[in-house]
DNA sequence: TGCAGTGTTGCTTC
DNA sequence: CGAAGCAACACTGC
């Protein structure tokens, strides 16, 4: 769920909780999960070489760089999170429940059938504040950090894509995980020259994919690219260099003004973002195209909203005020 | 009941 | 190099 505004929640919110904390230990529930690729915790030897490495520093801060969460650790270290569709940090109470089975859908269906599961009973962490458990985030709780003043800082990740690992600090933003985002676009320096030129390294692209390419523009994903679309009224499937520069300053002030509010709105809810306290944000009572097919569009110009796919993903437009652009101006 | 759809990204293939 | 398609996983909703 989570894009820019959701991250920046989180992270603010972690920063005010967790600066100055030490992490007592961690505890990893990825373990016999089968995973390729780089670095990530949920390889068994990754995290106990990580979990090491985590043990009795210091919290300095929590900040975020495009989609990832970074805590950055008094020993030059840094972990960083990405929680990709379904990942949650939270902040709490958190007790080991050696007695509660954890089961998914499937598990259940099978002790139905009268097959019994090997990972049946295996060892799980719940609230303690909170009674029983509540679906769905108590249930998949992959990662648990203990800290010095006695909370828990979870990971709650259902459909177990979320990465965590461990990186040098000084070397974060040369590292493989960071070395290719692009630039932050709330920051100041990222002005309307820098953000055409960025545009336009995808000249023959379809905006909305390439707002969501990590590596154009940090921080942009489904929902905020498909309001900033309306907002500046630009068909999803216009091409990048056929869209006038006027059309390009509306995209930009729009993609400000969607993400700022956003922010203010403590993220998107739609599906299930929770805040680290594991509150909604409000931004999904705000959407004027995100996931409103059908619905009338709110510039009261007579359009409906529509649904196409483009790259792989929904895209929810007006298709009256959102202009298509796709030949070159004379 | 079954299958399409879900916020993200990375790998493979062409 | 870039674009497309699918895989990773588990649930919801039509």
């Amino acid at each position: 769920m989570p894009e820019l505004p959701e991250v920046h929640t989180t992270a603010t919110i972690l920063n005010k909780l967790l600066k100055g904390l030490v992490i007592r230990d961690a505890w990893s529930g990825y373990k016999s999960v089968f995973h390729k690729g780089k670095s990530n915790i949920k390889d068994t030897a990754y995290f106990e070489s990580f979990r090491k490495k985590a043990k009795n520093r210091k919290i300095l801060s929590v900040t975020r760089r495009a989609k990832n969460v970074l805590i950055n650790l008094d020993s030059n270290e840094t972990i960083l999170v990405h929680m990709k569709m379904t990942g949650h940090l939270l902040y709490g109470t958190y007790k080991k429940n050696p007695k509660h089975k954890i089961r998914n859908s499937k598990q259940i269906l099978n002790s139905k059938k009268g097959k019994i599961e090997e990972n049946w009973g295996k060892e799980a962490w719940m609230p303690v504040e909170d009674g029983p458990l509540k679906d769905p985030f108590n249930r998949f709780i992959r990662l648990v950090f203990t800290l010095s003043n006695g909370k828990h800082l979870v990971l709650s990740d259902m459909r177990k894509f979320a990465k965590v690992c461990l990186l040098s600090t000084s070397a974060l933003f040369e590292s493989e995980d960071l070395k290719d985002v692009g630039p932050e676009p709330l920051v100041p320096a990222f002005e309307f020259r820098k953000f055409k030129s960025r545009l336009l390294k995808r000249p023959s692209g379809k905006i909305k994919q390439v707002l969501m390419d990590q590596s154009i523009i940090a921080g942009i994903g489904n929902i905020y690219s498909d309001e900033m679309l309306w907002l500046s009224g630009i068909h999803p499937l216009s091409i990048v260099s056929r869209i006038p520069k006027i059309k390009l300053r509306e995209l930009y002030k729009g993609m400000i003004t969607v993400l700022k509010k956003g922010i203010n709105f403590q993220g998107d809810s739609t599906s299930d973002y929770r805040n680290p306290y594991g509150e909604r944000g409000e931004f999904q009572h705000k959407h004027n195209a995100y996931r409103r097919t059908g619905k009338s569009c709110s510039k009261k110009d007579g359009g409906m909203i529509k649904r196409l796919k483009v790259g792989g993903r929904s895209a929810h437009f007006c298709p009256v005020h959102q202009k298509l652009f796709t030949q070159s101006e004379t």
